[in-house]
DNA sequence: GCTACTCGGGG
DNA sequence: GTGTACGAGTAGC
């Protein structure tokens, strides 16, 4: 029989533990796999000891003296340890605690039971597994089952086909003023979507009141819908169990609302529980065999794709082109009370965000990367879905079983605090980021180069490993990093994290060549291969330098860092000495040529050779690669730039306008800011034309004076956090609030709700002048179009302009005006001062600010300018 | 500019 | 479950 393992733990047979598989056969079929001949095992060193009280241990059942190497420091040879065997593997924590307070030393004392077994069997998450067994009939399990004598791992790329189920709760909240609570407020809609479908329909929506048609099953109660609601998932039997947030809401609700009811929230594959476990603010739910699969904590954590918000309707549109049903919450309890029509609407309400659930995951592929994690990590599918230090503790362990290493424990409290003290004297320096000549760049492409997977490159290059440090001087061959730290060269041990690497980046070689020739599904499936294999590679430097790994070494992370400053500079200098070109930027792993080529050909040409050029005189696995082209490049300041970008695609060339840094939406301004942003960021890289960009920004500025602008692109929104009163300063939306509130007390904004509002016109303090946007345009309130200039608009489009020369005063129109000429030219050497930050200067008499000293070293009206920072006065400016 | 604290999603 | 858990953005200094 051969499975796809999806899902693994234990249970106890009588004292015995008896590994549970769960999993997929080829032909589709969930099945059960049982073994019972594995014991729990860990290792101690002696230390001071006293292997007498070991003896007397009555959960020990074998004590064996073996040869092991612990990967801290480099060591000649393995180390004695003793393997301690134990019955079961709840005892092993009470067992470890007691033999550590007795002076000894743990390893692979903290690796969870089914991954020791997992590791053993050299098993990883999603494998393909080949075993030999007999027909289990037992109650631990829902689905067919064996129990297996023999097994083994056997290759396969294909994965089973799976089935999926999204679900969403809708709940009817006592009071709209409080937020949910789940001892209260029932559940009255539960909506499942099905791929493949179920019973010929793609969704299903339970309700708990005596409706029903196509689609929709009707209830008496809220207890019959949810003894329903387990029924349809044993039913359908899906391995994926999918919802929205549904790890901190759906679930743990659902868990709660059962209990008060007194039903098992039994819907996994077997006899236990479905349950929540909470850490700090997370929740996680188990469901035992299946996998629970929550969107929004996927896209959440994904380090390539960042949305500005994550709630579903945000996510939906810009994943999907396509939005949620519009229902406020506070009026579900009218719609539910009210009307067929209502509750109608309602119910598809619900049945869309459970097809909206479903269709981003399958649609966006979303599990693909997760699934190659998995294989090559080792963790199960549902453990990928968390950090990355567990991916890169569970490829260890696999490779240290191989090469005969111990793993340590995890950090106790005590080391973790010694850690960051430790830590607060020996900080972890980071990479260098070079000064930027900053401001607008036009006159030729500027080349971006930068080397291939840097941190790897390096760990290679050198053979930096936790386990090839050497912790005291020693007669071995070893090479000096820039921080004094010795490594051991790779003759005398290749590392294991290099070696890791070497593997990881070879198989990524390899599949890139594959997916030349792929198409569709094959091509998918590789490209996330490759991406989770560039994912796992770049994870071993930050694992060195995370306070909470089991390898924790912050000499080996300085290591990494500072022979990655170090080849930086180094490029920086071969670049300089060798070409005629001027570096403008460089940021950890890569340089910011300016050249006077105008051809992008030429340019790229150019481009590759300086690459090639410099990768020739790196050692090692050092190489710098030639990414792309800014045609015109702005930069601000270090970490924010924007540029006109040119790709090479096929024979030609795709542009875009790249930015980094610059933030042209934040959920506190009005859109009218974002807008204007692009526009100007756009106007400026793509025709170079500044003073049309300053004339954007004034034409806003006169239609904002006009009340031209609609108060749509003028709303801000923020969220109320706590109760109104318990506010101590004055801010806009909550005063607005407390005024929504006066007005109609039914509406009264809540915890959580989120207040769209605009400034109006008026002599009251700023933020007692925030109105709801509608009641605004009711009352024809006019808008304060000087907060919206000073306060919205100019701060991020000053810091824009400001770096292509042009001050506040110019920009408003009654300052000198900066010629284009002047602008363009490169090196006007009579610079007039130009402050830092928040300063400005201020005039003493007429309160007019300059970005820059005006030139006459006073202000127009012949007031004296005084230093402003942060909106205080300092000193006199002399003249 | 830097640090501490808050909040996210869900109804 | 042989365990553990964040990070971006904003307010406050």
């Amino acid at each position: 029989m051969r499975f796809q393992l999806l899902d693994a733990d234990y249970f106890l047979n009588g004292a015995k533990p008896v590994i549970r598989l769960f999993g997929k056969t080829e032909n589709g079929n969930a099945i059960c796999a049982f073994y019972d001949k594995f014991q729990p095992y860990f290792y101690v060193k002696q230390g001071k000891g006293s292997v007498a009280a070991l003896k007397a241990m009555k959960e020990i059942t074998n004590i064996e003296e073996v040869k092991r190497f612990i990967p801290l420091g480099y060591k000649k040879e393995p180390e004695s340890l003793l393997m301690i065997t134990v019955d079961n593997p709840q005892n092993v924590p009470k067992l470890r605690d007691e033999l550590v307070q007795n002076g000894f030393e743990d390893f692979d004392s903290d690796i969870m039971f089914k991954y020791r077994f997992m590791v053993d069997f050299g098993v990883k998450g999603m494998d393909w597994i080949e075993f030999e067994g007999t027909k289990a009939f037992t109650k631990m399990a829902k689905v067919t089952s064996y129990h297996v004598n023999k097994m083994k791992k056997i290759e396969k790329n294909e994965n089973a086909d799976l089935k999926f189920l999204a679900f969403d709760i809708e709940c009817l909240p006592a009071d709209l003023k409080r937020p949910m609570d789940s001892k209260k407020d029932p559940i009255v809609m539960v909506s499942l979507s099905f791929s493949p479908d179920h019973k010929n329909q793609k969704s299903l929506v339970l309700v708990a009141k005596p409706v029903s048609s196509s689609g929709v099953q009707g209830f008496r109660s809220e207890k019959e819908l949810l003894e329903e609601f387990i029924k349809v998932i044993e039913n359908y039997d899906p391995d994926m169990l999918i919802g929205y947030n549904c790890n901190n809401f759906d679930l743990p609700y659902l868990l709660d609302r059962m209990r008060k009811h007194g039903i098992q929230p039994n819907f996994g594959r077997c006899e236990k529980n479905v349950f929540s476990k909470t850490f700090g603010m997370m929740q996680e739910c188990i469901v035992p065999g299946r996998i629970v699969v929550d969107p929004y904590q996927i896209l959440k954590r994904d380090p390539w794709v960042k949305f500005h918000r994550y709630n579903l309707n945000t996510i939906a549109k810009e994943l999907l082109n396509e939005e949620k049903i519009d229902v406020e919450h506070t009026e579900m309890p009218d719609l539910w009370n009210g009307g067929r029509e209502g509750l109608n609407k309602f119910i598809e309400y619900c049945r869309k965000d459970s097809e909206l659930a479903i269709r981003l995951v399958l649609e966006k592929g979303m599990l693909d990367r997760f699934f190659e994690l998995s294989k090559i990590s080792g963790l199960l599918l549902q453990d990928t879905f968390g950090g990355q230090s567990s991916r890169v503790e569970t490829m260890l362990l696999h490779e240290f079983r191989k090469k005969n290493f111990v793993m340590p424990s995890r950090p106790s409290k005590e080391e973790l605090l010694k850690r960051t003290r430790e830590r607060e004297k020996k900080e972890l320096k980071g990479a260098t980021v070079l000064e930027p000549k900053k401001g607008l760049h036009t006159e030729g492409c500027i080349l971006v180069l930068d080397f291939r997977s840097l941190y790897p490159s390096i760990m290679r290059t050198y053979n930096v490993s936790p386990d090839t440090v050497l912790l005291k001087k020693e007669n071995v061959p070893a090479t000096k990093s820039p921080t004094g730290a010795y490594f051991v060269n790779q003759a005398v041990r290749e590392g294991i994290f290099p070696s890791l690497l070497k593997e990881l980046i070879s198989a990524r070689g390899r599949i890139k060549k594959m997916m030349k020739s792929a198409k569709d599904e094959e091509k998918r499936i590789l490209n996330a291969k490759q991406l989770a294999l560039k994912d796992m590679s770049n994870s071993f430097y930050g694992y060195t330098g995370y306070i909470r790994a089991r390898l924790y070494m912050i000499d080996v992370a300085n290591t990494i860092t500072a022979h990655g400053r170090k080849n930086l500079e180094k490029t920086k200098k071969l670049i300089e000495d060798n070409f005629a070109v001027e570096v403008l930027y460089a940021d950890t792993d890569s340089v910011f040529l300016k050249t006077n080529i105008k051809d992008l050909d030429e340019a790229k040409k150019e481009g590759s050779k300086i690459a090639k050029f410099v990768s020739d005189k790196l050692p090692g696995y050092l190489e710098l690669e030639f990414e792309k082209i800014y045609k015109t490049f702005l930069i601000l300041t270090k970490k924010r730039y924007a540029g006109w970008e040119f790709e090479p695609s096929g024979d030609g060339w795709v542009d875009k306008i790249e930015m980094k840094g610059i933030e042209t939406i934040r959920r506190d301004w009005c859109t009218l800011v974002s807008e204007t942003m692009e526009e100007v960021i756009k106007i400026i890289l793509k025709e170079g034309d500044i003073q049309k960009a300053i004339s954007r920004v004034r034409t806003v500025m006169t239609s904002l004076k006009n009340n031209e602008v609609p108060l749509e692109k003028l709303t801000i929104i923020k969220g109320i956090t706590k109760s109104l009163e318990s506010y101590e300063g004055m801010l806009p939306h909550i005063e607005l609030a407390k005024k929504i509130a006066k007005r109609n007390p039914s509406e009264a904004p809540v915890v959580g709700d989120r207040i769209g509002f605009v400034i109006i016109r008026g002599n009251l303090l700023l933020s007692k002048r925030s109105e709801d946007p509608r009641y605004a345009r009711e009352h024809n309130l006019q808008i304060d179009s000087d907060y919206y200039i000073y306060s919205q608009l100019f701060p991020p489009i000053e810091r824009i302009l400001s770096a292509v020369g042009i001050s506040k005063s110019e920009l408003l129109g009654n300052g000198r005006q900066a010629s284009m000429k002047e602008v363009f030219s490169k090196n006007s050497k009579k610079k007039p001062a130009v402050l830092k930050g928040w300063e400005s200067f201020v005039c003493k008499r007429c309160n007019k600010s300059y970005r820059r000293m005006p030139l006459s070293g006073a202000c127009e009206c012949g007031g004296d300018l005084m230093i402003s920072y942060h909106g205080t006065l300092g000193n006199k400016v002399k003249r």
